[in-house]
DNA sequence: GGGAATATTCCC
DNA sequence: GGGAATATTCCC
C-alpha cells in the first residue's frame, strides 16, 4: 500500500516517508524524471519544505500544503526564484552604490584638484608679492640709511660753521665784553623787529627753542 | 535496424537523423531521462553541434565528434561553459577595472592630500613673512617719524642761531660796514688756531665742507 | 538556435 | 541544506 510508503501526518499539514526504497522504486518513477530519494529530497528543499523532528518522526512540511486544500499549491515557490532574484538585485544593487559613490569621489577628487591649482596659484601670486615687497624693504632701509649719512653730514658741516662762528664771536666778545651785553638786547629788539618784518618760513618764533647765541650745549645736540 | 534511424555521414564526420519518431521512442529512451527530439537537439546545441545541410540531407557536426575516435570527445564542451567562463571573465575584468579605477582615485587623493599639506605650511610661512613685514613697516615708519621730528628740531634750533648771528652782523655792519672784510679775515686765522690748540671732536677739520662763512648758498642745498 | 526556467545530479 | 554543474523543458 501507497500509505506505507509515504503518507500525511495526524493533522494533515506535512508528510511522512516510511520506506525509502519503495518511495524511489514505486513512487517516484511515476511523477518525475528519475527515482532517486535525494533528488525527491532536493527538490523539497528547493520548495521551502521543512524537514522537522516531530512525535511522529522525520517529517516534511510547507507552511502551503496541506491534506485536502489544492488550491494553496499555488503559493509553494521555488526558494531560488526569489533568493537569485534578490541575490541578482542585491548585486545590482551594491553595484549601482559603488559607482555612484565612486562617481561622487571622482567629482570630489576632481573639485579638489581644482581647488588646489587656483591656491598654487594664489600661492605664487602671494609669493612673488612679499618677495617684491621684502625687496622695497630693503630699498628703503638703504634709502632712509643713505639720508641719515647725508644729512648727519650737513648737520656736521653746520656744526662745523656755528663752531667757527662762535670762535670769531668770543674773540669779538673779549675784545669788548662791554659791547657782547649790548649787542645780546640789541638782538634781541631786532628779533622781534625781524618777526614782524619779514618772517623767515623755516624759524618757529613762539618756540621754546634755546637761546640762539647759547648754541655750544645745543651743538652738543647734533652728535 | 539502428541505422534506419540515426547513422554516420560517409566521411564519418557527421550523423544524419532518418526518423525523428522512432528516434524518440526506441533510442533516447535509452540514452537520456526523455525521448524528446527536440530535448535532443537541443543538448547537440549546448555541445556546439552544427545542424547543416549536406548532399546527404541535414546533417549534425562537431570537430571533435567523429566515427573511431573517441578519445576526441572530451573535447567536446558545452559552450555555456565557455559563455559563463567568458561571462565570468568578464565580470571579473569589469570588477578589476573599477578596483583599478578606484585605486587611482585613492592615489590620487593621497596626492592632494600631500599637495594640500604642503600648501599650508607655504602659506604658514608666508603669514609668518607678512606679519614680519608688518612689523618692519611699522618700525621703519616710527623710525622715519623720529627722525623727522629730530631733523626739525635741529632745522629750527639752526634756523634761530642764524636769524640770531644775522641780526647781530647787520647791527656790527651798520656800526662799521669795514670791519666786516676785515673779520673775515681775522676768523681765518682763529679757525686754524683752534685746530691745532683744543680741536673738537665732532669736527672733520680736513673735510671737504664748505667755508664756514659762506653759509648763503650752503643754505640753499638744505631745502 | 538559443535564453531562461525548472529539474536532476553531484558534491561540499 | 544548499551551491553549482548539467539536463530537460518551455518559449521566443
Amino acid at each position: 500500500m501507497s500509505e506505507d510508503i509515504i503518507s500525511w501526518t495526524n493533522q494533515g499539514t506535512a508528510f511522512i516517508v516510511y520506506n525509502q526504497d519503495l518511495l524511489e522504486k514505486n513512487v517516484l518513477q511515476n511523477y518525475f524524471k528519475h527515482s532517486n530519494y535525494s533528488s525527491f529530497v532536493r527538490q523539497l528543499n528547493l520548495y521551502n519544505f521543512k524537514k522537522v523532528k516531530s512525535n511522529e518522526g522525520f517529517i516534511f512540511r510547507n507552511n502551503f500544503f496541506r491534506k485536502g486544500t489544492k488550491s494553496m499549491l499555488q503559493l509553494i515557490k521555488k526558494r531560488n526564484q526569489e533568493d537569485s532574484a534578490i541575490q541578482f538585485a542585491v548585486q545590482g544593487e551594491h553595484a549601482s552604490r559603488q559607482k555612484q559613490e565612486q562617481n561622487l569621489f571622482k567629482e570630489c577628487a576632481i573639485d579638489i584638484k581644482q581647488t588646489n591649482t587656483n591656491l598654487k596659484e594664489d600661492m605664487k601670486l602671494l609669493q612673488e608679492t612679499s618677495s617684491c615687497l621684502i625687496d622695497q624693504m630693503q630699498n628703503l632701509n638703504y634709502v632712509i640709511y643713505n639720508q641719515n649719512v647725508d644729512i648727519e653730514l650737513k648737520f656736521k658741516q653746520v656744526g662745523q660753521m656755528l663752531q667757527a662762528i662762535n670762535e670769531e664771536l668770543k674773540s669779538e666778545k673779549q675784545s669788548d665784553s662791554q659791547t657782547l651785553n649790548q649787542s645780546l638786547v640789541r638782538k634781541e629788539d631786532c628779533y622781534q623787529d625781524s618777526k614782524v618784518g619779514s618772517p623767515n618760513p623755516y624759524v618757529d618764533y613762539n618756540s621754546t627753542a634755546l637761546n640762539p647765541l647759547d648754541y655750544e650745549c645745543f651743538l652738543d645736540s647734533f652728535f
